[in-house]
DNA sequence: CCCATCTTAAGAATATTTCTTATTTAAGTT
DNA sequence: AACTTAAATAAGAAATATTCTTAAGATGGG
């Protein structure tokens, strides 16, 4: 599958989420979209701006705010927020949970199907209708870990 | 056991916190603290800072900020980070999770011990040391489910 | 009681996100 | 293919939450 083919499959998978939506397919939702689709870690809405530049110089950062919200609301991404960092991003959308560095602040995705299919403690349900649930794992992650050890050696 | 009493026991008990952290015990400290260990909701510093107004009426919510981080970092009390919201501080220290109605924004502790004690996926621990473990649950409570019915019929 | 240091109040500054408005664009209609 | 109209955008202002700067004030040891 070459490059233009993925655009092309991407651009009629918005297309068709944007109709059904009753909203425009717009050069710069594409672009967000595919920005988002490819992206591989968590980014905010100022790194999604900032990795826009080459391709659409003029996109204004209000617009990737408005955008990922549109996209968050339309369930094409998740609006993550972390450790009481920025907004950040997912467009992975499978159930997982999140691994965050308190050091590099980065953050790792993790499976574990098994709590996700487990019962709430009953005192937690007759709270209300739980809708979803998601686990934050707080550390250092292994590259940090070394960081802080060169740092003592030195 | 009176309130004068409560009070001067909450003194000493901070009083010996600070001593410890080599940090001055100051009437704003002794009053926030105070404030927190007797909310029973997950108030942000705004919220602390209107609840001062009464008993302090010219302190500033930037001191109500600064103790607060200063009580996190002693352990005292912890920030929380909820569905990108401003941070909220919890003087709750045993270990438990939270409900957040995404309606209302209101906040509920769970308790789930068998959760705290199970084992986190192998994958998961080998990013890296994990230090902490915080759980989300996000849904409607049941006064919004009732509001919500109640909306409907009107 | 004095002093050195820490802490605070006040307001400025910063950072992130959202709003306002005029302009541009998408997509349906002729 | 041009026309139309509502939707979407760019730009900058504004709002919100939080932190920083600085001068004044309070704490606690000596």
């Amino acid at each position: 599958m070459t490059k233009t083919e993925l655009s092309r499959q991407q651009q009629d998978h918005l297309k068709q989420i944007c109709d059904e939506a009753g909203i425009k397919l717009t050069h710069q939702r594409l672009e967000i979209f595919r920005e988002m689709m490819t992206a591989t870690d968590h980014p905010s809405a100022e790194l999604i701006h900032r990795r826009l530049q080459k391709k659409m110089p003029t996109v204004a950062i209000d617009t990737v705010y408005r955008t990922l919200a549109t996209f968050d609301e339309l369930g094409i991404v998740k609006k993550l927020h972390v450790m009481g960092e920025r907004a950040l991003f997912d467009a992975n959308l499978t159930q997982h949970h999140h691994f965050v560095c308190t050091r590099c602040k980065r953050v790792e995705d993790i499976y574990w199907p098994e709590f996700d299919e487990s019962m709430i403690p009953d005192k937690a349900g007759q709270i209300g209708t739980i809708q979803s649930r998601h686990l934050e794992l707080r550390g250092i992650c292994n590259q940090c870990l070394q960081d802080a050890e060169q740092e003592k050696a030195a």
